[in-house]
DNA sequence: AATGAATGAGGTTTCATTCAT
DNA sequence: GATGAATGAAACCTCATTCAT
């Protein structure tokens, strides 16, 4: 009754790791860190934990490795976005619509990237706030380019970046709207408010 | 057979339970769901843990029991805010103030609604997506009376109660701006958007 | 055929606790702290692992607690001997009188005190370290009453202390004669020779 | 069927031996037999663990290689300092001699000899005490022509023998004192006692 | 009304060892 | 002669949960 699985055994070790890789990103994505077990990951890929032990010495180094490559072309992706913008208002622009085309390209890769499960101290917690924070800063860059105090640009940008964040996991749950749409609907509507901060001569904060 | 020491404290069951309840809510809001062990919130309420079970049965319902007061006095709130605006502007703004004041009120409270820990499955999932729908929908309500489609609508909706969320965690974090400023600058950022979907003649979605 | 087990369940903490020290060190002094399992202290004591972990914490502080009584009377027990004697060779002969007692006096608790397959960092080395060096110290003290420099002083007391402690280790392995005479034949070998330093005017090193 | 890399080097198998058993021994002289894993010996030596298993069979006949050849220097060079000395009293001292000198020389294989993390059951064990022993009798000879019963001899061998350790052990890790000096240290101190035993008209057994 | 005592089940990690080439 | 790939078994520890009073 059980089906005869292929003997998948004795593979390179660099194989090995992209099978690893594959199937853990796809459990964590779908389950968060907490609630995937080294056993589960070990069971998908039909090897036994040392084994993973071996390759990537920890579940939290496991985890990491599922992230970097992700993480970095995220991170490289928004700031050659930003960096080839003409003016603040184009950058973010550019920055929101990246961030959707990511997200709708590769759902498991975003969901691994900003898991809600992690670690909230360690090294796990240090590497996905680098990335996270490599990430919001060419946004905040350009919140500030476009006038206001410093602050409130730190405001806007964290705000906005979460608000890109929850449509983005609203669009995963619902599949609602091609994400597209949902770069452009958030353009849409920061707009015009910032272009008038863009003109306004940026006093301590609101307006005059 | 001996009973020289007087119980700890012999109250009536409702008043235990609001003990139980305000220590437990402290602790699921500093460390989250996951990180809090039954343990911990016997100790810190100074009963012992089959008394919790009697009570409230398990983790979960718990955690439910903490957090139906504060979600149904938010929703109440927010739908409160809304119904008694004259314009879908007025509404969304009010919805935002009241939700940055809510926080600003009872930090505690806010994070154990929108706490990031919690099982994404079973019914303590079912429950908090019912609290955080029912809050949602009153400030989708006031999006979709300022143009565009129901579904875009809805998109805003969570994108930019998410950037709530968000502002008010930086401000718990960074005390760097009055919570009230923030409600103003996400308005302020938001309005001329919002005002100029409500000029346009809303089709499926998107501007023409 | 599997003997029937007395349920020796639900006794008071004090005396569990009592009955998990015994049954540990018992163990440890048999087999030593790396080769025994906290699965074969529950299984022991007939209990399961969680309640040895509720009551001491972890393995470390379950063998420092199976220690610290005796570790703390061989202590005192040793520096009472060597502050009531009247002189430098007074005090090292009751210093080893006494240990050899002890040694006699309770064979588990001294093995457990000097087990030999301990970790050699961690807190747990700090606090045997600890033990080894009070107990040490008064007969260090000894021998640098009885002349030669202070380095010479402390060579001989480590050197002498470990005799003691081999003589012991081959007392217990071999039993051949009682533990109060190999403290004086330790002490009838060591005397004159001491006497002769003590007499001597103390140079840099050996005999003028 | 490719083959581009030529082979790490492929030594003749005595060669390759020799090699392994340098690095093991340093690697256990360091850190003790139960501290020392299969992978560190073969990344320490440029090997892989299969390799090992094939020379040695496992980690305690590793252990064992590693040993015997110091172990059989140290008896010789310990028995022949015995046989060639003229008087028990000057047996004794030559003992102590090279039991100190030879620990100056090869600290390593010293440590190794008298490793305290070894399992206290099974081959290895019995195979260590037969090379203590074989250490500890000659001494134990000695002791003997100096008067009291033969217990009593190998009584104070084995002390002495741990004090002359305990005292390497101290210089190496205070360098304090040359290690020569230690053996006149120490041989000073015993002397006089001993030659009080010699004159003393031996009871149980020994010479009159 | 409340407790002290106890556990089942499962998690991460380590290590000596072997298989197939 | 030597290796890359892989594993079985067991260790420490944690936590939600229940039993008997």
């Amino acid at each position: 009754m059980v089906a005869h699985e292929p003997p998948r055994s004795r593979l390179p070790r660099a194989e090995r790791e992209l099978q690893v890789l594959d199937a853990a990103r796809a459990l964590f994505a779908a389950r968060g860190f907490r609630d995937v077990t080294m056993d589960a990951v070990a069971a998908a890929v039909g090897v036994t934990k040392p084994l993973l032990y071996n390759y990537f010495g920890n579940k939290e180094q496991l985890y990491l490795a599922c992230v970097r490559r992700t993480g970095e072309e995220l991170e490289q992706a928004v700031s050659a976005a930003v960096a080839a913008a003409p003016t603040p208002g184009e950058a973010l622009k550019a920055a929101l619509r990246t961030f959707f085309a990511f997200v709708e390209r590769d759902r498991g890769a975003w969901q691994v990237l900003y898991d809600e499960s992690l670690p909230t101290a360690g090294p796990i917690a240090e590497a996905m706030d680098g990335y996270r924070a490599r990430i919001a800063a060419p946004v905040a860059g350009a919140f500030a380019g476009l006038g206001g105090s410093a602050v409130q640009a730190e405001a806007l940008a964290h705000g906005q970046l979460a608000a890109a964040e929850a449509m983005s996991r609203w669009w995963l749950a619902t599949d609602a709207l091609p994400a597209r749409e949902l770069a452009e609907l958030l353009i849409d509507t920061l707009e015009p408010g910032l272009a008038q901060r863009a003109t306004a001569p940026a006093p301590e904060e609101g307006t005059p």
